[in-house]
DNA sequence: TGTAGGATTACCT
DNA sequence: GGTAATCCTACAG
Protein backbone atom coordinates (compact mmCIF):
# COMPACT_ATOMS: atom_id res chain seq x y z
CA UNK A 1 0.00 0.00 0.00
CA UNK A 2 2.49 2.17 0.34
CA UNK A 3 5.20 1.99 -2.32
CA UNK A 4 8.39 4.40 -2.90
CA UNK A 5 7.80 7.62 -5.27
CA UNK A 6 9.94 8.05 -8.45
CA UNK A 7 12.14 11.03 -8.20
CA UNK A 8 11.20 13.20 -10.81
CA UNK A 9 14.42 13.77 -12.73
CA UNK A 10 14.29 17.67 -13.54
CA UNK A 11 11.89 19.35 -11.15
CA UNK A 12 10.59 22.69 -11.76
CA UNK A 13 11.37 25.38 -8.46
CA UNK A 14 8.17 26.83 -7.17
CA UNK A 15 9.27 30.10 -8.79
CA UNK A 16 9.02 29.37 -12.13
CA UNK A 17 5.45 29.90 -13.69
CA UNK A 18 5.15 26.13 -15.33
CA UNK A 19 5.84 24.67 -11.52
CA UNK A 20 2.39 24.57 -11.61
CA UNK A 21 1.46 23.90 -14.89
CA UNK A 22 1.96 20.14 -15.38
CA UNK A 23 -0.27 17.04 -14.35
CA UNK A 24 -1.33 17.16 -10.50
CA UNK A 25 0.43 13.53 -10.33
CA UNK A 26 3.78 15.09 -11.10
CA UNK A 27 3.05 18.28 -9.36
CA UNK A 28 2.42 16.39 -6.38
CA UNK A 29 5.34 14.85 -4.93
CA UNK A 30 7.58 18.44 -5.72
CA UNK A 31 5.29 20.12 -3.50
CA UNK A 32 6.31 18.24 -0.28
CA UNK A 33 8.98 19.83 1.53
CA UNK A 34 8.17 23.33 0.19
CA UNK A 35 6.96 25.77 2.00
CA UNK A 36 3.10 27.75 2.00
CA UNK A 37 3.38 31.49 3.53
CA UNK A 38 -0.52 32.53 3.96
CA UNK A 39 -0.39 36.35 4.55
CA UNK A 40 -3.56 37.35 6.48
CA UNK A 41 -4.64 40.71 8.20
CA UNK A 42 -3.70 39.05 11.85
CA UNK A 43 -0.47 38.06 10.50
CA UNK A 44 1.29 35.58 8.86
CA UNK A 45 1.95 32.10 9.01
CA UNK A 46 3.80 29.39 7.05
CA UNK A 47 3.73 25.47 6.98
CA UNK A 48 6.24 23.14 5.05
CA UNK A 49 3.99 20.88 3.39
CA UNK A 50 4.74 17.00 4.37
CA UNK A 51 1.38 15.34 2.62
CA UNK A 52 -0.90 15.89 -0.40
CA UNK A 53 -3.36 14.13 -2.60
CA UNK A 54 -3.31 14.43 -6.64
CA UNK A 55 -6.81 14.83 -7.97
CA UNK A 56 -6.80 14.87 -12.22
CA UNK A 57 -10.27 16.21 -13.19
CA UNK A 58 -12.59 15.08 -15.64
CA UNK A 59 -11.19 11.32 -15.49
CA UNK A 60 -10.99 11.23 -12.04
CA UNK A 61 -14.59 10.05 -9.90
CA UNK A 62 -12.54 11.18 -6.70
CA UNK A 63 -12.47 15.06 -8.19
CA UNK A 64 -15.15 17.28 -7.24
CA UNK A 65 -14.22 18.62 -11.62
CA UNK A 66 -15.22 14.71 -12.38
CA UNK A 67 -19.16 15.70 -12.83
CA UNK A 68 -18.12 18.86 -14.84
CA UNK A 69 -17.67 22.92 -14.36
CA UNK A 70 -20.23 23.90 -11.48
CA UNK A 71 -20.14 27.05 -9.54
CA UNK A 72 -18.40 25.63 -6.57
CA UNK A 73 -15.64 23.76 -8.82
CA UNK A 74 -15.31 26.71 -11.34
CA UNK A 75 -11.96 27.86 -10.21
CA UNK A 76 -10.32 24.29 -10.96
CA UNK A 77 -11.57 24.32 -14.64
CA UNK A 78 -9.46 27.72 -14.86
CA UNK A 79 -5.76 28.14 -15.20
CA UNK A 80 -2.88 26.65 -13.30
CA UNK A 81 -1.85 28.75 -10.25
CA UNK A 82 -4.34 29.38 -7.99
CA UNK A 83 -6.28 28.13 -4.96
CA UNK A 84 -9.44 26.01 -4.91
CA UNK A 85 -11.30 26.22 -1.39
CA UNK A 86 -13.84 24.05 -0.89
CA UNK A 87 -16.46 23.58 2.06
CA UNK A 88 -17.46 19.72 3.47
CA UNK A 89 -19.03 18.42 6.49
CA UNK A 90 -20.65 21.66 6.94
CA UNK A 91 -17.74 23.33 9.03
CA UNK A 92 -14.41 22.83 7.40
CA UNK A 93 -12.73 24.37 4.52
CA UNK A 94 -9.82 22.66 2.75
CA UNK A 95 -7.82 23.86 -0.26
CA UNK A 96 -6.08 22.43 -3.09
CA UNK A 97 -3.52 23.89 -5.63
CA UNK A 98 -4.88 24.29 -9.21
CA UNK A 99 -2.52 22.40 -11.47
CA UNK A 100 -2.03 21.85 -14.99
CA UNK A 101 -1.70 20.66 -17.96
CA UNK A 102 -3.69 23.96 -19.21
CA UNK A 103 -7.34 23.99 -18.18
CA UNK A 104 -7.87 20.40 -17.02
CA UNK A 105 -9.11 20.99 -13.93
CA UNK A 106 -5.96 19.00 -11.80
CA UNK A 107 -5.95 20.07 -8.44
CA UNK A 108 -3.41 18.97 -5.74
CA UNK A 109 -5.53 18.95 -1.71
CA UNK A 110 -2.91 20.13 0.80
CA UNK A 111 -4.10 17.69 3.59
CA UNK A 112 -0.90 18.26 6.22
CA UNK A 113 1.97 20.23 6.97
CA UNK A 114 4.19 21.40 9.89
CA UNK A 115 4.00 25.25 10.94
CA UNK A 116 7.06 26.85 10.64
CA UNK A 117 6.29 30.27 11.15
CA UNK A 118 3.69 31.94 12.94
CA UNK A 119 3.47 29.39 15.76
CA UNK A 120 1.64 31.84 18.20
CA UNK A 121 -1.06 32.57 15.52
CA UNK A 122 -1.39 29.30 14.42
CA UNK A 123 -1.97 28.04 17.63
CA UNK A 124 -4.86 30.93 18.68
CA UNK A 125 -6.46 29.86 15.29
CA UNK A 126 -6.58 26.25 16.32
CA UNK A 127 -6.80 26.29 19.94
CA UNK A 128 -7.83 22.53 19.93
CA UNK A 129 -4.77 21.46 19.17
CA UNK A 130 -3.23 19.83 21.94
CA UNK A 131 0.60 20.18 20.35
CA UNK A 132 1.63 21.98 17.68
CA UNK A 133 1.76 18.64 15.47
CA UNK A 134 -1.76 19.14 15.34
CA UNK A 135 -1.84 22.11 13.80
CA UNK A 136 -1.68 21.65 10.35
CA UNK A 137 -2.07 17.55 11.16
CA UNK A 138 -5.32 17.22 8.59
CA UNK A 139 -6.49 19.57 5.59
CA UNK A 140 -9.13 21.23 7.15
CA UNK A 141 -6.95 21.71 10.11
CA UNK A 142 -4.07 23.32 7.77
CA UNK A 143 -6.50 25.83 6.07
CA UNK A 144 -7.58 26.77 9.51
CA UNK A 145 -4.17 27.15 10.82
CA UNK A 146 -3.44 29.18 7.39
CA UNK A 147 -6.39 31.70 8.04
CA UNK A 148 -7.60 30.34 5.06
CA UNK A 149 -12.13 30.14 4.42
CA UNK A 150 -14.50 30.85 1.57
CA UNK A 151 -12.76 34.39 0.67
CA UNK A 152 -9.69 32.90 -0.21
CA UNK A 153 -11.35 30.79 -3.38
CA UNK A 154 -9.77 32.09 -6.31
CA UNK A 155 -6.60 33.95 -4.95
CA UNK A 156 -3.26 33.07 -7.17
CA UNK A 157 -0.26 31.16 -5.99
CA UNK A 158 1.99 33.39 -6.02
CA UNK A 159 -0.14 36.56 -5.14
CA UNK A 160 -0.50 38.84 -2.33
CA UNK A 161 -2.17 36.06 0.19
CA UNK A 162 -0.31 33.13 -0.75
CA UNK A 163 3.48 33.05 -1.64
CA UNK A 164 5.15 29.20 -2.63
CA UNK A 165 8.72 28.89 -1.43
CA UNK A 166 11.63 26.20 -2.65
CA UNK A 167 12.04 24.88 1.14
CA UNK A 168 15.57 24.54 2.54
CA UNK A 169 15.87 21.99 1.57
CA UNK A 170 12.86 20.51 -0.72
CA UNK A 171 12.18 16.75 0.31
CA UNK A 172 14.31 14.10 0.12
CA UNK A 173 13.32 12.02 -3.36
CA UNK A 174 14.05 9.15 -1.19
CA UNK A 175 11.45 10.24 1.80
CA UNK A 176 8.30 10.59 -0.57
CA UNK A 177 5.94 7.79 -0.04
CA UNK A 178 3.17 7.36 -2.28
CA UNK A 179 -0.48 5.58 -1.15
CA UNK A 180 -3.71 5.79 -1.79
CA UNK A 181 -6.13 8.64 -1.38
CA UNK A 182 -7.74 9.22 2.22
CA UNK A 183 -11.38 9.56 2.98
CA UNK A 184 -12.40 9.32 -0.57
CA UNK A 185 -15.65 6.76 -2.06
CA UNK A 186 -14.61 6.39 -5.49
CA UNK A 187 -11.22 6.19 -7.18
CA UNK A 188 -9.71 4.88 -3.83
CA UNK A 189 -7.46 2.54 -5.46
CA UNK A 190 -5.68 5.14 -7.08
CA UNK A 191 -2.39 5.94 -5.61
CA UNK A 192 -2.25 9.46 -5.55
CA UNK A 193 -1.45 10.53 -2.14
CA UNK A 194 1.79 11.17 -1.36
CA UNK A 195 3.46 12.27 1.95
CA UNK A 196 7.44 12.31 4.23
CA UNK A 197 8.17 9.50 5.46
CA UNK A 198 8.65 9.54 9.33
CA UNK A 199 6.97 13.24 9.47
CA UNK A 200 4.71 13.48 12.64
CA UNK A 201 2.51 15.84 10.77
CA UNK A 202 1.03 13.23 8.18
CA UNK A 203 -2.10 12.15 8.78
CA UNK A 204 -3.18 9.01 9.37
CA UNK A 205 -4.81 6.76 6.58
CA UNK A 206 -8.54 6.42 6.64
CA UNK A 207 -10.53 4.31 4.22
CA UNK A 208 -13.95 6.42 3.22
CA UNK A 209 -16.90 5.07 5.66
CA UNK A 210 -20.27 4.97 3.70
CA UNK A 211 -22.19 7.55 6.05
CA UNK A 212 -25.20 5.37 7.82
CA UNK A 213 -28.94 5.49 6.54
CA UNK A 214 -30.63 8.14 8.76
CA UNK A 215 -33.26 6.34 10.59
CA UNK A 216 -36.81 7.79 9.80
CA UNK A 217 -38.42 9.91 13.10
CA UNK A 218 -35.31 9.78 14.12
CA UNK A 219 -33.14 13.13 14.87
CA UNK A 220 -31.84 14.31 11.86
C1' DT B 1 -38.59 21.83 -3.62
C1' DG B 2 -36.78 17.90 -1.19
C1' DT B 3 -33.07 15.10 0.28
C1' DA B 4 -28.86 12.25 0.60
C1' DG B 5 -24.18 12.51 1.48
C1' DG B 6 -19.56 14.68 1.87
C1' DA B 7 -11.44 15.14 -0.26
C1' DT B 8 -13.26 16.03 8.37
C1' DT B 9 -12.66 16.88 13.10
C1' DA B 10 -13.33 16.59 18.06
C1' DC B 11 -14.81 14.14 21.67
C1' DC B 12 -16.78 10.10 23.66
C1' DT B 13 -16.02 5.18 25.76
C1' DG C 1 -12.52 1.98 18.87
C1' DG C 2 -17.29 4.88 17.36
C1' DT C 3 -20.10 8.83 16.10
C1' DA C 4 -22.25 13.62 16.38
C1' DA C 5 -21.73 18.05 14.52
C1' DT C 6 -23.49 21.00 10.68
C1' DC C 7 -24.67 23.09 6.00
C1' DC C 8 -23.52 23.21 1.30
C1' DT C 9 -23.82 20.86 -3.00
C1' DA C 10 -25.60 18.00 -6.48
C1' DC C 11 -29.25 15.71 -8.29
C1' DA C 12 -33.93 13.82 -8.72
C1' DG C 13 -38.68 14.88 -9.30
Amino acid sequence: MTQPHPATQDPLGPADPRFLDRPSPTVAPDLLGRILVSERPDGRVAVRITEVEAYTGLEDPASHAYRGRTARNAVMFGPPGFVYVYFTYGMHYCMNLVTGPGDTAGAVLLRAGEVVEGLELARYRRPSARSDTELAQGPARLTQALGVGREQNGEPVPGPVFQLLPGAPAAAPELIRQGPRTGVAQGADTPYRFWLDGEPTVSPYRRHVPRRARTSGGKG
